[in-house]
DNA sequence: AACAAAATATACCGATCGGTATATTTTTAA
DNA sequence: TTAAAAATATACCGATCGGTATATTTTGTT
């Protein structure tokens, strides 16, 4: 049946999302088997069956954080606009998604770095790419800003396009430790104020 | 004896040493009590003598890393230069000692920030307080500035501190995930730029 | 040197770790 | 409807976890 097929891919999906979330929040080594048995309410022999091993599962997990982010950080709904138009959609976009980054333990980038980085070398790959995607396509639109005269010619693209993922990443963490939410608030205030007075034509 | 004592303190200072790289690299769950023992090359007995448990070890374990990392940035050094040479000899230390932090792990408060955030209260505590003193002191030296007459009046000091210390953070995530370490350089410079162009008088 | 105390080493504990073999249930295909 | 197959549940595995009781060695005091 169609309805039974679809039970099977919930209990997949569900125990995705559950690890996805405890993954982000607790790490990959505070978060164990048994205690993602006892969120989804789930069984072993369920998880087991849908996913090779936690190594797999983390894997995914990772992707699925990445992409709940790029969504929320709305990258596909400003591709139309002109340059700073989409530079400044997603510093806006990024304040408004605040709260509920920070509810779900913060950005899995920084997060999954962190944690990867001098333990889980396949994890620490697929963070890698994403900070490269993001900083490359922060650049792009620049880069293509300064062919269509939007964007002075003097500004390094690679560079500020550095800027702006150094200071989201760096705003996260201040924000999410210190617990103060609105240094998140000045900081992409004051990537906005660059962007309007030193990178616009 | 003298000698004797300082025997057992040796013992003391190297487990803190060693725990402090391990939890710098590994977190705190993926350090383990075994894995100490092996790379201090003592016993349970001892480091437990030294030791109340895992978790008091961890908060002085962060202790001794941060006094690492402001040592190696230099702020005792800077104490009596002018509003702008302090600044700017904090980024100069920052690149100097880039390789040296990358080598050791990384950032502490980076690490133990996203590592204790949702499971390690006590922990948290102790980076949140390094976090706010970071962007304090140097929020001070900005303001001194200011009064001094070094650096623009018009200046939020609250806000190009907040900076600085997101740009740094989010660069050495940067750098080290991608093994990019030129993207830190790049980061350190743009803040240099910004100094002497838009804050200096 | 001799004794008490502190530090260290050894051997072990129950709890939890990731993972699996197998029994049971549910779903698919005939 | 029924048998094969897939998914899930149960029960359990050896390894490792943080931690401790105790034996041994080293140290401080007299």
């Amino acid at each position: 049946m169609i309805l039974t097929l679809k039970k099977k891919e919930k209990n997949r999906a569900q125990i995705l999302e559950k690890a996805a979330l405890l993954f982000n929040k607790k790490g990959f080594y505070g978060t164990s088997m048994d205690l993602l048995v006892k969120e989804t309410g789930l069984t072993k022999g369920s998880i087991y069956n849908n996913f090779e091993d936690k190594n797999a599962l983390a894997l995914e997990a990772f992707d699925y954080n990445l992409n709940w982010l790029i969504q929320k950080l709305g990258f596909k709904q400003l591709a139309g606009e002109n340059s700073i138009q989409q530079l400044v959609g997603f510093l806006q976009f990024s304040r408004a998604s605040f709260k509920d980054i920070i509810e779900r333990g913060g950005c899995a980038i920084l997060n999954t770095s962190t944690d990867a980085d001098d333990n889980h070398p396949e994890l620490k790959k697929k963070v890698t790419e994403a900070l490269e995607n993001w900083k490359n396509s922060l650049k792009v639109i620049i880069a293509k800003g300064q062919i269509q005269g939007e964007i002075k010619p003097d500004i390094n693209a690679e560079k500020f396009a550095l800027k702006m993922v150094a200071v989201f990443e760096g705003g996260i963490l201040l924000a999410k430790t210190t617990g103060k939410l609105h240094y998140f608030n000045m900081l992409m205030e004051d990537l906005e104020r660059e962007i309007l007075e030193n990178l616009k034509l």
